[in-house]
DNA sequence: ATTATCGTGGATATAATTTATCCACGATAT
DNA sequence: ATATCGTGGATAAATTATATCCACGATAAT
């Protein structure tokens, strides 16, 4: 069970976009630069992280993305879910309907008790995600960083950041 | 993020052998056969169970597969972990340390915090998990089955379950 | 108006992983 | 001896994850 590295990607990336100033944009092809990693596969995880409402983007000369919301309302959860799915990662394909001892449908009116208890699994792990903040995680982050990456990211965000009109 | 289909199977297997008497054993093929499923894949996974010491296998004729201990000692982790491996879904390429604005090593002597936060909802995930018991999942799976599987399932029973020497 | 920049969406290719099958081998009971 | 059973390795097929490319519409600068 892995889970897609779009979602280290597209969480450093929200974490980066919290830093700009109110209604400013980082490129895409800045964001992949910042980080290292492919533009073009970048940009898919990017879309969806528009999709689910997480981030803006402004077309043309001077646009890019920015955060939809402000990072107190963005949780590991809305990331996670918006890059990687929210199909459950336990997929029940109703084993014990099969086999000689099954009977005909209707003869299983609730859940299995087994697919029930993972469902509960899975929900504790939503919850903790939903519980982390990406202020929470920003500001933990920023306390924790060498001193001297400060400087060197705020220089970068200075020739990097774009202000579209709207 | 999708779990192994074989995690299903394992559960249900360890779910019927917990029905069988004390040192009794059922093959691998009865096994496939009562749930419908590939035989040559499913001995993937019980080897997996062996392995981590889930279940016994008796080589031979009469030969099979037994629980290695009681189902009130075997949690649903025990066996997600022996089927699914115990590497983490959310794995760190370590991102902060890519692109113009890194440091060499040994400027992040700590777990970036991304990946803690993640780690502690995975963590939470297990925590879940290791609650279950497969004693309390087949008590209440019984408790829920039609009344008609019951004789139909000892009946399978008795003409599979081998009783070897040892 | 023209041009350059940027995000969108679809099509496509490559790599990695999961799923599944097969066979030779050693162990064990009849 | 012989038939049954689990082990382990090799291998193939199917599925998913990763990555690239290009035509398109929107926007801002000139
Ligand atoms: S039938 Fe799917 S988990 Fe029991
Ligand atoms: S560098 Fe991997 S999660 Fe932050």
């Amino acid at each position: 069970m892995k889970m897609s590295d779009g979602v280290e990607w597209a969480i450093h990336c929200v974490m980066l976009l919290g830093a700009l100033p109110p209604s400013a944009t980082l490129s895409g092809k800045a964001l992949a630069e910042f980080h290292g990693i492919p533009e073009s596969y970048l940009l898919k995880h990017l879309k969806m992280l528009v999709t689910n409402g997480i981030l803006e983007s402004v077309p043309g000369p001077r646009g890019g993305y920015r955060l939809a919301r402000q990072t107190k309302d963005i949780t590991l959860l809305d990331i996670v879910q918006a890059v990687d799915g929210k199909r459950p990662a336990f997929r029940c394909t109703e084993i014990r309907r099969r086999g000689p001892c099954a009977l005909g449908d209707g003869a299983y009116p609730r859940c299995c008790g087994v697919n029930r208890a993972m469902m509960r699994a899975e929900q504790a792990y939503r919850d903790a995600l939903a519980e982390a903040t990406m202020k929470d995680i920003t500001d933990e982050f920023m306390a924790n960083a060498d001193p001297r990456i400060v400087p060197l990211g705020e220089n970068w965000l200075e020739e990097n950041t774009r202000t579209p009109k709207s």
